[in-house]
DNA sequence: GAGCACTGC
């Protein structure tokens, strides 16, 4: 049918009449719309696709006298549609787009001074932002597609909430595809709907379940239920083509090959996916004569319209994209569409013709779903946008009129990314860091490595993967032809790098386009090399832009010389540390598993050509969890790199901190860890630069108290000298309570030593600056614990007299020990000359003990006499301790007598008791009761040792008379 | 041992 045209002028300075094509269903409401435009700052415009409303209400602004003040500005999702329907609307306008009608996408502006409507991406009007915060430019704008809710145009739609309040004279238009305005009228003051019918066909819903119960159970899948449906549609003998939607491109291929399989006469079965070559996706839009069958992704949904589809077979599934704020995961699990995805998807017929749409759900299903798919904002890392926001200086994120608002985690975890990145500083302030990655059209993440790279002479190659990482994989992999493909990939692969496999392919693409110098050559040698053409002109783009803005900022400049590995993966570094990851050791044979940041395992995606090659330390341009969780585009790197980039990210944890005599100097192990992982197991550093009262106790007990100090300080030595003198008497006296405990050494030091010095070299330069160390000198009372009984002492003589000489004795306080007590040393040519009962005598100190076990160890019968046994030992010993005869003077004749003689005539003169010499339980003696010999040559060499002085003599050979005893004796 | 889809100063 002839279109019918109606005219309306326009009341601007430039001539144009404007025409609508009188078939599209909006039309019929161009007066209601206009008013509305002229009587209200914003407007919601719901219909579907058929329409017309991206095309017409520009026109109809333009009609309403919009587009004087400032241009009409129109936001499309996509770049594709953005250009095509400028198009459109200039060829209706009878202009050519450029002129009255522009557009703009990134790397392309078709506008001009005289544009008064400019389409655009909704990023470019997001960017506009940046230099134009209130839009002056604009004095109406159309938010197209806002069903979509992108982050892009969440964004949007909060900022220009906020702008209305300021600019009056600004008119927004947001139109949506669903019936959901209820949302968007609220957000923006019960703003007017204008709703407009679709231009349709009816659709059919014909619902085939599959049986949760067999597929739970393994015995059917939603593949097997796509193909029954195909079955069903193929028996009835319908003619049109059919869409099927799979969640995954595994299951796309597998669909294929098995429709393929059985072999239908006069169908093409066609896959349909992103990451299809352009060419393979342009398949499904050409014309064949058989009968259709594709079978498609999420693409399928908005991105891409087969044309003339008749049937939709719909799984009602879908990847989608979340992020987990709390584990800081991206995952693409397969979900339950909503419900307005599966009538879109429903909608993918109907457009020419009634159609018919076979659901592998239920009714019940479809109405338990969700109405809308989550928007964005509500899925991913918020980063980005927040980053934008303090850039743009739009407030509190939290307060930010967001049609639905993150949560309040999600926000918390994006400041805590661009903190950790140091855009942003303790106080969420933009840092000077933060200024710079705002500026720039990238990740965070990716402009994080940009300023590292400028540190390392490095922004050549950096400049060059961060674009990389921008796009879509340059890299081809076509049906049929994966091995080839991945055979021409091998050539570009780098062994420890996926980054530098990219960097590869770069250099490859361009010394190549040196000498090829024309966009066909290039065009085969990317079919050759199994590269997207457009892809590689994209990332071309995208570098350019990058260093244009980086010369812009200035003071980045290109380094000469090519970057070292460490440079090139240190400026990575920067940007990815959350995705650094060591491997699980404990697993030798799985060489891919690596454990990450806050403990999750992760697995080198068996795409990347560090797949089984990696080191043990990997960082990672992308994790993703899909059936687990994957490191995408990887590279082996070394954990040293990590703690000075990672800074104040790093948490340290000290262990046993100790003193170490060669250093001279108090140490700790220090373990570094970085998000969980140990990037430093354990190293020695000085622990008095972490902990100084700490190290310095530990000086003072180590060093000082314990004397474990390689260098000589004359104060410890003559300290060390005193405790000695004091443990002698201890041992003599066989007591533990006269030397004061090492705290009390401890105060002793801490007092004195004012600064916590826990190191020789200060304390040597500290005793310098004090001139000397007089001040820690102890003196015994330093030392002593209670006054000393000299009294008691002396009953512990240093010496006994025995054969006219003075033998040495020394003492030992450890039972148990064969050194326990008294020893006497003897040297060996006067062994003859000793009397056994020198032995028996002891020394006076140990006497009354003796004395004591032996009454107490008598046969019961002399034992009752001598009751009460304590007062009469005491007795015993007073009289014994008189005629103790090692004290010299009475000298040879001193040793006539023997203990037990003496003893008993001390009992007989006291009880009138006669003890027999049997009845004494000397055998039963402990060995500190009985005096021991230590048998010595001159030189000090022990030739035998004991407390029976018969064997002794048998055992050790005579010796002559050696005249050192007699000297050391005088002494 | 294998990843939905868009998009930008």
């Amino acid at each position: 049918s002839h279109q019918r045209r109606k005219q309306a002028s326009i009341c601007s300075a430039q001539p144009v009449s404007i025409t609508y094509p009188a078939d599209l269903p909006i039309v019929a409401k161009r007066a209601e719309i206009i008013q509305a435009i002229l009587k209200n700052q914003v407007l919601i415009i719901t219909g579907d696709t058929g329409s017309g409303k991206t095309t017409q209400i520009p026109k109809m602004c333009l009609e309403a006298g919009r587009g004087r003040a400032g241009k009409i500005g129109c936001t499309q999702p996509r770049r594709l549609a953005a250009m095509s329907v400028a198009r459109r609307v200039a060829e209706e306008l009878g202009d050519v787009a450029g002129e009255l009608v522009g557009y703009q996408i990134r790397f392309q502006d078709r506008t001009s001074p005289r544009t008064r409507i400019k389409f655009m991406t909704d990023g470019i009007l997001l960017a506009e932002t940046q230099s134009d915060p209130s839009l002056f430019s604009y004095d109406t704008i159309i938010i197209d597609e806002a069903h979509e809710r992108s982050l892009n145009i969440d964004f949007l739609l909060g900022i220009l909430r906020q702008l209305l309040v300021k600019r009056k004279d600004l008119k927004v238009i947001i139109t949506s595809a669903t019936i959901d305005t209820e949302k968007f009228s609220q957000s923006f003051g019960e703003a007017p709907v204008i709703e407009v019918s679709g231009r349709r066909y009816p659709v059919e819903v014909w619902y085939r379940p599959i049986d949760h119960e067999l597929e739970d159970a393994g015995d059917v899948t939603y593949i097997d239920q796509a193909i029954k449906a195909v079955e069903e549609l193929k028996r009835q003998r319908r003619q049109g083509d059919i869409l099927i939607f799979m969640p995954t491109e595994r299951d796309i291929r597998e669909t294929q090959q098995r429709l393929e399989g059985r072999q239908y006469p006069n169908t093409l079965i066609l896959p349909l996916f992103g990451r299809l070559t352009a060419d393979e996706q342009s398949r499904v839009f050409q014309p064949v004569s058989e009968q259709k069958i594709v079978i498609a992704t999420n693409v399928a949904e908005t991105s891409i319209t087969v044309p003339g589809i008749k049937y939709v077979i719909d799984t009602g599934l879908a990847r989608i994209s979340q992020y987990n704020a709390r584990t800081r995961t991206q995952s693409l699990p397969i979900q339950p569409i909503s419900r307005s995805s599966a009538d879109q998807r429903k909608g993918r017929c109907g457009r020419t013709e009634s159609g018919i749409c076979i659901r592998l759900y239920s009714e019940a299903e479809y109405l338990e779903w969700p109405q809308f798919t989550p928007p964005e904002i509500k899925r991913s890392n918020l980063a980005r946008v927040i980053l934008q926001m303090v850039f743009l200086n739009l407030g509190n994120v939290a307060t930010f009129p967001f049609i639905d608002p993150p949560t309040p985690s999600a926000i918390r975890d994006g400041y805590a990314t661009l903190r950790e990145l140091g855009a942003l500083d303790a106080q969420n302030k933009l840092t000077p860091v933060g200024q710079m990655m705002a500026r720039l059209p990238l990740d965070p993440r990716i402009a994080r490595m940009l300023i590292e790279a400028k540190k390392e002479g490095a922004i050549k190659e950096v400049a060059i993967i961060a674009a990389a990482l921008s796009i879509q994989d340059p890299r081809e992999r076509p049906l049929e032809q994966e091995a080839k493909a991945d055979e021409m990939h091998a050539g570009f692969r780098e062994p420890n790098s996926d980054f530098l496999t990219l960097l590869k392919i770069w250099n490859t693409y361009h010394q190549s386009w040196e000498k090829l110098k024309t966009q066909n050559q290039m065009r085969k040698f990317c079919k050759t090399h199994f590269l997207s053409y457009n892809r590689m002109r994209e990332w071309q783009d995208i570098h350019e832009q990058i260093l244009t803005i980086l010369a812009e900022l200035g003071d980045y400049p290109l380094n000469q010389q090519p970057a070292s590995y460490e440079a090139i993966h240190r400026s990575i570094l920067s940007g990815l540390l959350s995705h650094v990851a060591q491997r699980i050791e404990d697993n030798p044979r799985e060489k891919n598993l690596y454990r990450t940041s806050r403990g999750r395992e992760v697995m080198i995606f068996p795409g990347s050509g560090q797949f089984g090659k990696a080191g043990p330390w990997i960082v990672a341009a992308e994790l993703v969890r899909t059936s687990r969780l994957f490191a995408r585009i990887v590279a082996t790197i070394q954990p040293e790199w990590l703690e000075s980039l990672a800074g104040n990210l790093c948490k340290r944890s000290y262990f046993d901190p100790h003193w170490e005599k060669d250093r001279g100097q108090v140490v700790v192990f220090e373990r570094v860890s970085l998000y969980g992982l140990i990037i430093v197991p354990g190293r020695k550093v000085n622990y008095g630069s972490i902990n100084p009262q700490e190290a310095h106790e530990i000086f003072i007990r180590s060093a000082l108290v314990e004397g474990q100090v390689k260098e000589k300080f004359f104060f410890l030595e003559h300290n060390q000298r005193l405790i000695e003198q004091i443990e002698e008497l201890e041992d003599k006296t066989r007591r533990r309570d006269m030397l004061v405990d090492d705290e009390t050494l401890f105060q002793f030091y801490a007092e004195r030593i004012s600064e916590p010095i826990s190191d020789v070299r200060s304390f040597i330069r500290w005793l310098k600056e004090r001139g000397g160390d007089e001040f820690l000198r102890m003196k015994p009372q330093d030392l002593l614990r209670t006054t000393l009984d000299e009294e008691a002492i002396s009953q512990f003589p240093d010496t006994l007299n025995i054969a006219g000489t003075c033998l040495p004795l020394t003492y030992r306080f450890e039972p148990g020990h064969e050194e326990d007590g008294a020893t006497l040393h003897v040297p060996a040519h006067l062994l003859p000359r000793i009397p056994a009962q020198a032995l028996e005598w002891l020394v006076p100190g140990l006497l009354p003990e003796k004395i004591s076990f032996l009454l107490k160890a008598l046969p019961k019968a002399y034992r009752k006499q001598l009751i009460p046994i304590q007062q009469t030992a005491q007795r015993l010993s007073e009289q014994l301790l008189a005629i103790w005869p090692g004290g010299g003077g009475a000298a040879e004749e001193g040793y006539k007598l023997s203990l037990y003689e003496a003893l008993e005539q001390a009992i007989f003169r006291e009880y009138h008791i006669s003890i027999p010499r049997s009845a004494w339980p000397e055998s039963e003696l402990p060995p500190h009761l009985r005096l021991r010999l230590s048998v010595e040559d001159g030189r000090g060499r022990v030739l035998g040792q004991g407390r029976d002085l018969f064997s002794l003599i048998k055992t050790v050979p005579r010796q002559q008379e050696d005249n050192q005893w007699k000297e050391a004796c005088q002494r």
